[in-house]
DNA sequence: CGTTGACTTGATTTCAGTCAATATCCGTGG
DNA sequence: CCACGGATATTGACTGAAATCAAGTCAACG
């Protein structure tokens, strides 16, 4: 019951009920999660730092509590691509523990994150005793692989400011906070961020917002995108 | 063990042995695997046919005997792009048959086919009765996972040409016959095909493929590609 | 302030897509 | 057997989208 390490403003009814609500835990009792829990370890990392790199062995699945994480894959040459980005609730890093191979990306916080780490052997334990959580986690692996091909369509076939739309749409689907002049996405965002998760370059992302913003579909700042009109760029990004 | 429809050319000891090899039925002893076979139906489909459309809902998990399928998922706008290549002994239609929804993709016949085909409420029963087909199957997700990711990396940072490169070795890996003049993809192979595959265009296709028709990489035909050179192909996909 | 990192913008280049014309192969039927 | 028609492929000319390169601006922060 006792999770080691975890920060004392959170509270472990409303964990308990948050965990209960996840992909993978879905249709657990808390007695069950309680159990699932004893092996659990917290981990708590800054801003800008790892929980894993690609090429190291995968140990841990982690489930994310607290900030926000970027999965990134590296090319040998050097270039970045963002696989995913993980908010909190969400787990990360399972495909490979499971599978029990290395990790086939890294998984950079984006803000200050709070995360539960479960070892692979205790998982594959877990899994015995409870055949939902295998259950589960196939469950996520499917829906992760028809939201990489739609991805991969979206890559193959449209031109980058359609995909720059997609992209911002997704993000606002997940980040979203109501303010006064629009849809902030809540994230630090650089133009850099968008052009690794879109295949492309901060430049032209940069001309593009900028193209967006005169028409007033977005305004834009340091690290910053506040969608003004909606159902503009919906348009944009379906045809 | 009478399998519906199956022609009499496959013999009943050599298919139970194939499929003892086959990643979905690793493990299994030939009793078990009768008895699994009590479930299968065969399919026999001519050239240039579909086992299922995208968007109609996924029934059934196909394990490929004899020719080959692609996997295709069509843009709204009409454009194809191919997902994958099926060869014989792999299973197709598992992503979505597995977890019950549509299929993502249309598989269509690039050759004549055998298949055997389980439904999927079989399927989950036969998962019940054998947990090692549930864990294989999350296997054969996880690797389909990784290939993918690779794939969205290459779109996502590679020329056309290196890509083109990577398909060709990629199928060579698969495909490869052996003749006097180098090693012949042996499967009906247009520009049309191969821009679907890259993502790309048959023109481009076609000017990459002359060119290196002239450096002596290669040789092409109608629906043709002979690799000649594999190593100095292989240093072009890399670098 | 001065430095730094994020962003913008213009000029240029390049890769690859589009369009159009032509060539080549292959099966079919007269 | 040859001619025709329909795929399939090649090639050239053109275009365009987006990358690259190069300044330069702006805001934050010590």
């Amino acid at each position: 019951m006792a999770i080691k390490a975890l920060p004392p403003h959170i509270d472990h009814h409303v964990l308990l009920q948050k965990l209960s609500e996840t992909s993978l835990f879905k249709g657990f009792s808390e007695a069950d999660l309680e159990q699932l829990l004893e092996y659990a370890q917290a981990r708590r990392l800054e801003s800008d730092t790892y929980f894993f790199h690609q090429g190291t062995p995968a140990q841990h699945v982690y489930i994310l509590l607290e900030g926000q994480i970027k999965v990134l894959q590296l090319t040998p040459e050097g270039q970045q691509v963002v696989m995913r980005m993980v908010d909190p609730i969400e787990i990360f890093g399972c495909v490979a523990a499971l599978s029990g191979g290395e990790y086939p990306g890294s998984a950079q916080t984006t803000k200050a994150c709070q995360a539960l780490a479960l070892s692979h052997t205790d998982i594959l334990k877990l899994m015995n005793r409870f055949p939902q959580l295998a259950i589960n986690a196939f469950q996520i692996m499917v829906k992760r692989t028809h939201e990489l091909q739609d991805r991969y369509l979206e890559l193959a076939t449209e031109p980058v400011e359609r995909r720059l739309a997609h992209a911002l749409l997704r993000l606002a689907d997940k980040n979203a906070k109501e303010t006064d002049e629009g849809i902030l996405l809540d994230l630090p965002l650089s133009r850099q961020d968008l052009s690794e998760m879109v295949g492309s370059t901060l430049y032209t992302m940069s001309r593009i917002l900028s193209a967006w913003e005169t028409k007033g579909l977005v305004k834009t700042g340091r690290e910053r995108v506040i969608i003004t009109n909606m159902s503009k760029l919906e348009a944009l990004a379906q045809d």
